[in-house]
RNA sequence: CGGGGCGUAGCGUAGUGGCUAGCGCGCCUGCUUUGGGAGCAGGAGAUCGGGAGUUCGAAUCUCCCCGCCCCGACCA
């Protein structure tokens, strides 16, 4: 079927849209790919469809040759099923819940663990039924406290989750290697950049964990990249190499020194560099020679609050991020005045390790950052208002009760994998897979008779892509100041043929090669617009983004009609006894 | 939830107390034009987010409500 324009549905925008921010959102409302309803809520138009469906039909295709079965849930969900992972409450506010007339409550699926898992516990009882690993392609709802960017966040959203069931650990291990790599196949397919991050599992519990991230400036995730090895992990999952233990002897003892009005780090390096008494001999004190007490009052999952007291360079600050991945299921907020009030050994301002750990009279848990280790020397609080401490040495002065990865990360930090040097950058994140582990299976009550006949606990590993958001991240990736371009796969068309002049005879050319063009398999988006001048043609025909564009006009007579290439903007003039043949092979076809 | 911005036709916008709410894009009709968002002429399209109030008079001032966008918090 050739999509003709003169009767498509569609209306592009000369202008941007005034909510939009994002490329991939300006250009697909713009283009009339999506049209918003509602706050993160979209329609799909029929060009916004075609790319939609394409990208849906690939990652299908993919799972399916990696033998993953497709099933398909209901998005409208009774209650009971998200009681006994204890979901129901815990996904809190974002959970979209509804009653039926009789009061009973539903939910619209954030996730499909709990279903995944009541299918498989309803057919299998076996070992020998195992493995087996089962996807969906479905709507999910979400009702996001901000939905940002157009699709790439929205609170519906099509995703395709994937869950493993293993009979041991051995079996998930596999079975997630093989969802990896259909990962890869899949993400390479679309046409999208991406890397493998390290994440923390988070809320979904279980062990390993890796993200797919789409590099962009736009996206919402952090990661380093290692600039020498293949290193690169979310930022909330970046580990802190581990420095050398150091010998102490030989190290200054620590002295009490006064210092007032240094209750910031600035003001603590800036006093300790102009006093003379303070002074280093070899080069100036830097913030990093601080160590830096920043206390938390710390929630768990019972309601019980413990302060929490975390010792970093003073150059850095704690990452929030990072704290609350370190920290599920446990809450944390800053110290405030009224829990200093509470808390009298700890000095605003002046904290220092001294009255900090769990063996000291205060009682409170003291952990630092890796780079704290024995040997290393530090410039803190003396616990008293207008004092610190120097030369205190880690392992001999003060110990803690244990470290903590909360430090912001940075550009340039070492990467524990070959001491090189990390780069910060941002990405979206398009795939994520998990070893789950047997947290829903106990949960729900998954279990198999194994080969003696006991009961086992299944394993499972859960797997997700955005699909939606895969249209997204790819027009976020591909793009011009132009408009989109699509990677062939994707496009809505594999060529768009623009009719041009305004006698019959480009259009009735354009048009006959639109047909052969389709006969031969090939996809085409046809310009047949009578009375639009070609301007209007050429620069819509960009902001959609087909891949070629073939212009019928004017050398028409002599013969010759021509190709361009939306990616390069190429463009050259080829015989019309040749075009059939060349058009299809540009395509592939 | 905190901070900031905004709400006027399908889209983008002007208008801070005074005539019939202006302009551009898009749309309709006619003529001309046709290789980079054409020209001319005519036309349709708006309860100015909603409600209450102040005023001779409100898009404009006041109060309440609703909604949207961005940043942050939040977020498998």
């Amino acid at each position: 079927m050739i999509t003709r324009m003169s009767s498509l549905f569609l209306r592009t925008l000369r202008e941007d849209p005034a909510d939009a921010e994002v490329p991939s959102h300006r250009y697909l409302v713009r283009a009339g790919y999506v049209r918003r309803v509602a706050p993160g809520i979209f329609s799909w138009l029929p060009l916004g469809y075609e790319v939609y469906r394409n990208v849906e039909r690939i990652v299908r295709q993919e799972m399916n040759s990696a033998g993953f079965q497709e099933v398909h849930f209901p998005a409208l969900l009774p209650r009971e099923a998200y009681e006994a992972t204890g979901r129901w409450s815990e996904y809190g506010d974002t959970l979209f819940r509804l009653q039926d007339r009789k009061n009973a409550d539903y939910l619209l699926g954030p996730t499909h663990e709990e279903m995944f898992t009541l299918m498989v516990k309803g057919e299998y009882s076996s070992y020998k039924d195992l493995p087996v690993t089962l996807y969906q392609i479905q709507t999910k709802y979400r009702d996001e406290a901000r939905p940002r960017a157009g699709i790439l966040r929205g609170r519906e959203f099509v995703m395709k989750d994937s869950y493993s069931f293993d009979i041991d650990d051995a079996g998930l291990e596999a079975s997630y290697a093989r969802h990896r790599q259909a990962y890869i196949d899949t993400f390479t397919r679309l046409g999208l950049e991406f890397v493998i991050v390290s994440a923390m599992s988070g809320a979904m519990g279980g062990s390993a964990s890796e993200e797919f991230l789409a590099p962009t400036v736009v996206g919402e995730d952090s990661f380093v990249r290692c600039t020498s090895c293949d290193y690169a992990a979310n930022v909330e999952a970046v580990v802190t190499p581990v420095t050398q233990e150091q010998d102490f002897g030989g190290l200054p003892a620590s002295h009490v020194e006064l210092t007032p009005n240094a209750a910031s780090i600035d003001d603590l390096v800036a006093l300790s560099n102009s006093v003379e008494a303070l002074r280093r001999a070899d080069r100036d004190w830097e913030a990093a020679d601080t160590l830096k007490i920043v206390v938390f009052m710390v929630t768990d999952a019972e309601g019980t609050q413990k302060p929490l007291a975390i010792g970093i360079p003073g150059d850095r600050e704690v990452d929030g991020k990072r704290l609350e991945a370190v920290l599920h299921p446990r809450d944390a907020r800053p110290f405030e005045e009224a829990d200093f009030a509470k808390h009298l050994a700890l000095v605003k301002g002046y904290i220092g390790p001294g009255v900090l750990g769990s063996q000291q009279a205060a009682g409170i848990e003291f952990l630092v950052d890796p780079r704290v280790v024995e040997g290393t020397s530090w410039v803190s609080g003396a616990n008293v208002s207008g004092s610190h401490v120097y030369d205190l040495v880690a392992g001999r002065d003060f110990s803690a009760d244990g470290s903590i990865e909360v430090a912001e990360v940075r550009e340039g930090d070492l990467c524990p994998e070959c001491g090189g040097g990390l780069t910060l950058a941002r990405g979206i994140e398009i795939g994520h897979i998990f070893q789950l582990g047997r947290k829903y299976a106990e949960a729900m009550g998954l279990k198999v008779q194994g080969e003696t006949g006991e009961l086992v606990t299944v394993t499972m590993g859960s797997y997700g892509i955005g699909v939606s958001r895969a249209v997204a991240a790819i027009a976020e990736q591909s793009h011009d100041d132009k408009g989109l371009i699509w990677p062939r796969e994707v496009a809505p068309a594999d060529v768009h043929v623009i009719a041009t002049g305004k006698s019959d005879e480009p259009f009735d050319y354009a048009d006959q090669l639109a047909a052969d063009l389709e006969a031969r398999g090939v996809r085409v988006l046809l310009d047949d617009r009578r009375g639009v001048s070609p301007g209007v043609k050429f620069n819509d025909s960009e902001l959609i983004g087909v891949p070629t564009i073939v212009v019928v006009g004017k050398r028409l007579p002599e013969g010759f009609i021509e190709v361009k290439d939306r990616a390069t903007g190429e463009r050259s003039d080829i015989a019309v006894s040749d075009a059939l043949v060349q058009i299809s092979e540009i395509c592939g076809k």
